[in-house]
DNA sequence: GCCGTTTTCGGCCCGACTGTTTTCAGTCG
């Protein structure tokens, strides 16, 4: 079995250990093992070669004992035993708001639940009601959270999440009561994908800000209702919650919300480490029982990433990947500057052009034409089209004799200097299912720069797949490679890939990953950037535009580039035409 | 079940909010 596999293992226990009512605790240590392997670097069978799987942080020896039997034989008794003991409903359960592991296991104990169905049932019997802990409102809302249950369960991917968030934003900063207001949460974090909405407000008057919170246009259902906290769901199923804290508890709490809870745990560590305890209400000294406080001096996220010797780790870096250790100052002789080490995210004014993007050509709805002017309201130097090829048949695609008048059309159009951007010739070019081109070389060697891509076969084994598209990289017409994985966020899920050889067969031959910026797509993931960039990974951000609109998806692609920390010395699109013209010819 | 330069046992983050209670357990983040 593999480490991907093994840990949604250990994730499943856990899972099922709060079902059968187990410590708490040991629930945890389950789920800490799990992501203490998951965020793993190294390759399982080696760590486990070297004896070494007992030395990381939150894998102790029963964990290591059960991973190295998932690891060697693909099967686990313990794991098996408990599946068989817990129903497969019971699990669907714990989706409904309000249910935790408790309160279904007392279903399942005292009415002999194990089904949505059943559940629903008992609930319109008013059988849930008469148990103890239970009452009228507990059926109401299971009964709601059961009807609703598809659309609450729903991510929302971060471009939505964000077009909803803005205006509220907006509205809770143009409250008199309102000190400061932040959006936190996922969507500060710039996640791929947002579950729900937080907001974070310093007021001294609370009660005004909650009213106009759940009382915003679209509001369904409000939640939660208090002094500090609220809660709503808007009509589409999405959910937002408010809280509200005095002006000198703001960062802290803006903190507190928008970390990961790996990240929040390390910073607690960190400041316990130093003698504090750290919460989303304040700092403050941890052996004195008396209120001695170091919030007063602490006025924002700088300041209290300061405090506990840290420079400012930006929002989307809060993820619990390693980032305390990066951004840790380091003050020693002989050790240097911390500074020095930490590399400057992206920003989107760097971009000076974008790559992979479709015309009316092929399935484009906007011509060249406008999509150069569309780059130039952006005020880009270049942008890069790149219709697909004939293989897209539903897609237009372009044969060898068409590529060849777009290459025309193209040189025409620059020289006409109807634009201030200048056009690369490119192509979106089909991986075949054996890993041959669709094109023929000469053609491709005609473009200034190809992105090559799978839309077909999704279904090949991870070695079929995996070898296609090295076979696809090494060919020596290939400047990109598009969409790695082929996933749409939310709907579909990635083909089977080794991308660990994907990437090393693109470095090996100077070949660049896109990070596809279509908010669908954003692909490849962030969690695989830093590392590949380390090891010298080029990036180009392909907003994969089919209309003008489509262009502005390239900032999704900013926000991927700042959470995989890509150098932009690594990102193609900051460099200028002529520094991209001669990344072209070099690799060609 | 994990962890330890205060500990090999006894902690493990903790507070708001709800619904059910008549003083608190469970959920959530």
């Amino acid at each position: 079995m593999n480490k991907a596999e093994i840990v949604e293992v250990l994730e499943d226990i856990a899972v099922l250990l709060e079902l059968k009512g187990e410590n708490p605790f040991k629930i945890r240590a389950y789920a800490t093992g799990a992501r203490a392997l998951d965020t793993m670097e190294d390759d399982l069978g080696a760590v486990i070669g070297e004896g070494r799987l007992g030395s990381i942080k939150g894998i102790g020896s029963a964990l290591v004992d059960k991973i190295e039997t998932l690891h060697a034989t693909g099967e686990l008794e313990y794991y098996t035993k408990l599946r068989e003991s817990v129903a497969p409903g019971l699990i669907e359960m714990l989706d409904i708001p309000g249910l935790g592991g408790k309160k279904v296991k007392k279903l399942h104990d005292a009415l002999g639940l194990d089904s949505i169905e059943g559940l629903k049932r008992a609930c319109e019997a008013g059988e849930v009601a008469a148990l103890k802990g239970f009452g009228a409102k507990s059926e109401e809302k299971i009964l709601s959270g059961i009807a609703n249950r598809a659309a609450y369960a729903q991510r929302h991917l971060w471009w939505d999440a964000r077009a909803v968030a803005e205006p509220i934003l907006e509205g809770l900063r143009a409250l008199p009561e309102v000190e400061r207001a932040e959006a936190a949460g996922s969507l500060r974090r710039l996640r791929e994908t947002v579950g729900d909405l937080d907001f974070i407000v310093a007021s001294a008057k609370p009660q005004a800000v909650m009213d106009w919170f759940v009382g915003q246009a679209g509001v369904s259902e409000v939640t939660a209702q208090g002094t500090t906290k609220s809660s709503v769901r808007f009509d589409s199923g999405m959910q937002a919650d408010l809280r509200v804290v005095p002006t000198e508890q703001f960062a802290f709490a803006l903190h507190h919300f928008t970390g990961s809870k790996e990240h929040n745990v390390a910073m607690r560590q960190r400041a316990l480490a130093q003698g504090y305890s750290l919460s989303e209400w304040g700092l403050a000294l941890r052996s004195e029982s008396e209120s001695e406080s170091e919030s007063g001096r602490i006025q924002t996220e700088d300041q209290l990433f300061g405090f506990l010797g840290l420079r400012e780790i930006p929002p989307e870096l809060r993820e619990g990947m390693g980032e305390l250790e990066m951004y840790t100052i380091i003050n020693e002789a002989g050790k240097g500057d911390g500074e020095d080490t930490i590399p400057p995210l992206l920003e989107a004014s760097q971009i000076k052009g974008v790559f992979h993007n479709h015309t009316t050509a092929s399935d484009g709805r906007a011509t060249l034409e406008e999509m150069a002017a569309g780059a130039e309201a952006f005020g880009w130097d270049y942008l890069g089209i790149a219709d697909h090829s004939k293989a897209s048949y539903q897609a237009k695609g372009l044969d060898d004799a068409r590529v060849l008048q777009l290459i025309e059309s193209i040189r025409a159009f620059n020289e006409s200097g109807e634009s201030a951007v200048h056009v690369f010739s490119g192509i979106e070019c089909d991986i075949l299912p054996d890993g041959s081109l669709d094109l023929e070389a000469a053609t491709l060697r005609a473009l200034d720069y190809t992105v090559m891509s799978v839309h077909s076969s999704f279904g090949q084994s991870e070695e079929a797949m995996t070898a296609r598209v090295i076979r696809a990289i090494e060919h020596p017409a290939t400047t990109m490679l598009g969409h790695p994985t082929g996933r749409i966020l939310l709907r579909r899920e990635p083909y089977k890939i080794d991308l660990k050889k994907v990437i090393d067969a693109a470095i090996a031959n100077r070949v660049i990953i896109e990070i596809n910026a279509n908010p669908h797509r954003l692909d490849m993931d962030w969690r695989l950037w830093r590392r590949a960039a380390e090891r010298g990974l080029m990036c180009a951000i392909n907003p994969d535009a089919h209309k003008v609109e489509g262009l502005a998806h390239f900032e999704a692609g900013v926000n991927i580039a700042r959470k995989g920390a890509i150098p932009p010395e690594q990102i193609l699109n900051c460099r200028g035409c002529a520094g991209v013209a001669r990344w072209f010819a070099e690799r060609r």
